[in-house]
DNA sequence: TTTCAAAAAGGACATATGTCCTAAATTTTA
DNA sequence: TAAAATTTAGGACATATGTCCTTTTTGAAA
């Protein structure tokens, strides 16, 4: 992790998010830029929060461990999204595990900064409210298709998302899964699973499989098979 | 559903869970008193929203229904909370079926009248954080819980938060369960299934049958069952 | 290039969980 | 009280999913 104080970049942070209007004057030399590369992990389940951070560039991975060593996937977060949110407003340890998937770029302001310039500063109030409220909205429908769908259909819907990238075109065909693994933890069912179901897929024609990635050969018939959009 | 404008009684229960703060004068002439039988639904999946609703007084259930007709309970909520807060800060069609399940109190309030009078009022947008925060740490865990552990430890962590009711004291024993249905679907598994776990528990000396209900006889040795305690 | 570690793929088997049915017990309604 | 509807309980069987292993493939590091 690297600490940075660039004015500069903060302000097009701000900016090109249009976010500026969170804050107000007096808290502005309180933010600070973070960079986290690939692989490291930006807070951990269980442990005391002390910032609150706004991500602005990147990827990352948000997952939880069960006692027994298990890891269940709960979602990839892109900008423009909000880390350490609930555990400031509850005043709790962190809840899960936030890892970068890229190279991830966040605005970091201490709590207790907050609680001092933004307690009753309505538009960052009602900005938490639209992120939190967002957040509630998909992890419901997320919990929902996984407890009431099997495997097959929660991994349809995957594919389904995964096929249009951030800007609503496309991929053609060839989606590159970064790692099946992943994938696994993400829907909630076991590597071996996973592979079983990804085979009965390629039997059907629905995808063929090339080299570790996924191409996608009939996306109606895995839409049909998805039965709700997950992700609108 | 009965609407009531008593004046008085919204006093008293504006007091006596201390939310009086969170109106200003404007609005108190807009707020109404909602009475709803138990059975009766409040708002049901997918139709529009009008109110914002505070449970003031009852027990709620709040499920979900799948296409193919398969119901997930996703939680039971008794005062305070609030129905229908998601939904006026994403601006969008009602999530989940809430439903009676006691005589139900409520005070209801049109989101066009929130908007207007309560969109900078900061005590109510910190009270509408506090509450989804709360109910997203709920549901997160909730989650976790039932896609990481068998049902066995699902229920065994069912069974021990009704054993103690709502002052936090121990029920004696006797832990009268409603519906065995419900149970079913709020663990997420299917009623057949619950039968055959409450069985082994039987068997292994935790709970007994009597006549439909529970009676819990090792209340430890269904605490280590259910590994994290979901319920605090 | 060689070596090594990680990831992919799947066989064999065990277990958890679901579906469908039947029968008894219990509660609700007429 | 009688009749009907709901709830309970569980047998029999099918299917979904998990665990443990082995082999192969791939990509990174030496």
């Amino acid at each position: 992790m690297k600490e940075m104080n660039a004015k500069e970049q903060m302000e097009i942070y701000l900016q090109s998010h249009k976010i500026e209007s969170l804050f107000n004057e007096e808290i502005l030399p309180y933010l600070s830029l973070y960079e986290f590369d690939k692989g490291q992990q930006i807070c951990s389940q269980g442990e005391a929060v002390e910032n609150l951070y706004i991500l602005v560039k990147g990827k990352v991975k948000i997952f939880t461990t069960s006692e027994e060593g298990k890891t269940l996937i709960l979602s990839f977060k892109t900008p423009l999204e909000v880390i350490g949110d609930i555990e400031y407003v509850q005043e709790i340890d962190t809840i899960n595990t936030v890892e970068a998937v890229s190279p991830v770029v966040m605005i970091g302001v201490r709590q207790s900064v907050l609680r001092r310039f933004l307690k009753d500063h309505s538009p960052f109030l009602q900005f938490l409210l639209r992120i939190i409220t967002r957040k509630f909205y998909i992890k419901s429908q997320f919990m929902r298709h996984n407890i009431l769908y099997p495997v097959e259909t929660r991994l349809a819907s995957y594919l389904v998302s995964v096929a249009y990238d951030e800007n609503e075109t496309l991929v053609n065909g060839n989606v590159s899964v970064s790692n099946l693994t992943d994938i696994a933890n993400l829907i909630g069912t076991s590597y071996r699973h996973l592979n079983r179901v990804i085979k009965e897929f390629c039997k059907n024609g629905l995808v063929e499989r090339n080299k570790g990635s996924i191409v996608i050969k009939d996306l109606e018939g895995l839409k049909s098979l998805a039965k709700e959009n997950l992700y609108e």
